[in-house]
DNA sequence: TGAAAGGACCGTAACGGTTCAGAACCAATT
DNA sequence: AATTGGTTCTGAACCGTTACGGTCCTTTCA
């Protein structure tokens, strides 16, 4: 029976026909897959924990890349991609339980969210993206702190001091304002983690007072919170030469803020982002461009290479520093001002 | 054992730590997803078939709006979302075989597709999205001609005669050229087949000879393309006075070979585009807006819908023609020019 | 005190495939 | 005629779970 479907050479033609004809006249309708699997211990799919609520990541430009390098990868591999719901409100981890897959792949949780424990107790292959290096399973991300570190470097060089940060949720409770040191140094979020403290480092060899510096989050990732989180940041201090914001997104909504205000980027203030999606390019964002399709695609190949898994790996991305029209030195230079008429 | 897991609220307290201790204890790792799928025939899961090389859809802005409406019904639902890869290239149907699912989304594939077969094979209830109505499964759609009758209607109202079209593929062979309209009524994608038939039987109601109107086709889907079959048409007939795209981003693809041309949109050339994408209404484009969201929504929501499914449901979306900034008459009409000096 | 009712617990039979060992058969060799 | 070898076919075991029904024990009420 078995054989007559999958196996063609093991049984004559004659026999083979017989068998899908009374099949056919049965309205046997092929081998069931659930079935399949339970034997072969293969489920032909992999999953992927966002636990953003599920379509959010649909929104996001750098989501959408990392999905289809995974794509990419699992449709090389003939394997599927099951999307695994992981609503953030309800704690249920059922989901995760319930998903039969033969590995995961985990997008940028907060290190402290159940849906990733549960997974990681999953007796299944995992790879981690955009999260602290766990040791116990593969990993695939950015030097998120080098990088932000690097771009810090820039701005120093063209002469800022006096900045202001909006960056993306720190952790899974909202927080839509100021951001406290101590709540920088213990976010859940590895990438936004490093990021600030790529700056905080920076800023502090400058001889900035990292603690005096307006750092603003957003809860929700869309340009109306970069926006708003950008006004936070000015009528705070309104004269900081340079927004920093840890997304492309969050610049593009700050650039909007700016330009609402009548000041001209970059002539009157320095905007930069993180990403490099292509409404940033079109922008001329001054930002860390980063390869999120191919962090995808190695994403997927990691966890579907059938090779021995020794021990656990961690690849780190090339990311690439673009200077590009939002960046320059700031108007008269800050000090002027701070010790204006 | 499974109850312990699975229904607490049927053995003690005491029993149910003691199993689950030594459960823990001999590392067993939960009840096993697939083998739970078989014994309820449950899957959790849908799955989800798009032709079109699986990370194609996550370029095309109409695909991730309906892929995020989906994945929104498919949360509330908390079931999971397959993407099942189905390469075009080769006609490996096994996919859809082995997907673990309790019933399948079909989205915009050619009606003629090895996999859509596959899939009406299987014996789980299916959803057919932008496809003809096949009376078997559930379908969701739009009124695609009758929307793109209205919006031939404005443009012959604002004087239009002399057109060119550029459309999306029209069945699975590459064609990246002009259309016979023989190949038009033949057309395998549903969807393009009525949006052109929308236009010829419009235009032709408005005294215009279709057989001469140059009709172009692109494979691919991108602003590329919309450059490239513009100037097709504009090679062919450099007179035409509207270019209507069977999309939005053929359209912005269009708008940009126009201006390389020097034509300004819509002063010397009305351009429109179908979907309502948000880089359209961006730039102002003469469009069809259709709910794409709502239909992967309601595709979802038709599919996980327990209820007694008598007879298969076809759900028509309401569309809402656009009229923007890039449509406006003819300048001087094209006659005065046909018959110049 | 005895019967009935109810709750807790346990054993077993599917679910629908794949795999593998071995039976049955036929032909060729010794 | 018996052994060997090879091919085709059959049957049974197993994958890990849940549903179901039966046993046993405790409680309740006449």
């Amino acid at each position: 029976m078995s054989n007559a479907y999958n196996r063609p050479d093991q049984l004559s033609p004659e026999l083979r026909r017989r068998v899908l004809d009374t099949a056919r006249r049965l309205g046997y309708p092929g081998p069931d897959p659930v079935a399949r699997s339970l034997r072969t211990r293969k489920a032909g799919a992999v999953g992927l924990l966002l636990t953003e609520n599920l379509s959010y990541a649909f929104r996001d430009p750098a989501a959408i890349g990392f999905l289809e390098g995974l794509a990419l990868a699992c449709e090389d591999a003939g394997t599927g991609l099951l999307l695994v719901p992981a609503n953030p409100e309800r704690e249920d981890v059922a989901s995760v339980h319930r998903a039969g897959v033969d590995g995961f792949v985990v997008y940028s949780v907060p290190d402290d969210d159940p849906h990733l424990a549960a997974v990681l107790e999953r007796p299944v292959p995992t790879v981690v993206c955009d999260q602290p290096d766990l040791g116990t399973v593969d990993r695939v991300g950015i030097d998120d702190r080098g990088a932000m570190y690097e771009l810090a470097k820039h701005l120093i060089g063209l002469g800022h001091r006096r900045i202001g940060v909006v960056c993306m949720r720190l952790a899974r409770d909202r927080n839509d304002g100021f951001v406290t040191p101590d709540r920088q140094h213990a976010a859940h979020f590895h990438v936004q983690r490093n990021r600030l403290s790529g700056l905080a480092e920076a800023f502090s060899e400058a001889g900035v007072d990292w603690s005096q510096v307006p750092v603003v989050e957003r809860f929700d990732h869309n340009m109306a919170s970069g926006a708003s989180g950008a006004a936070q940041v000015l009528d705070r201090d309104p004269q900081v030469t340079a927004l920093i914001c840890t997304s492309d997104v969050l610049a593009l909504g700050a650039m909007t803020e700016a330009s609402r205000r009548g000041l001209r980027v970059p002539h009157d203030i320095t905007v930069t982002g993180f990403d490099g999606i292509r409404a940033g390019e079109e922008a001329g964002l001054t930002t860390v461009r980063q390869p999120v399709l191919e962090k995808g695609r190695a994403a997927g190949k990691l966890l579907l290479d059938t090779n021995e898994r020794s021990r656990p790996r961690s690849v780190n991305l090339a990311t690439e520093l673009i200077i590009g029209k939002t960046s320059a030195g700031p108007r008269g230079g800050a000090e002027e001002r701070w010790f204006g008429p």
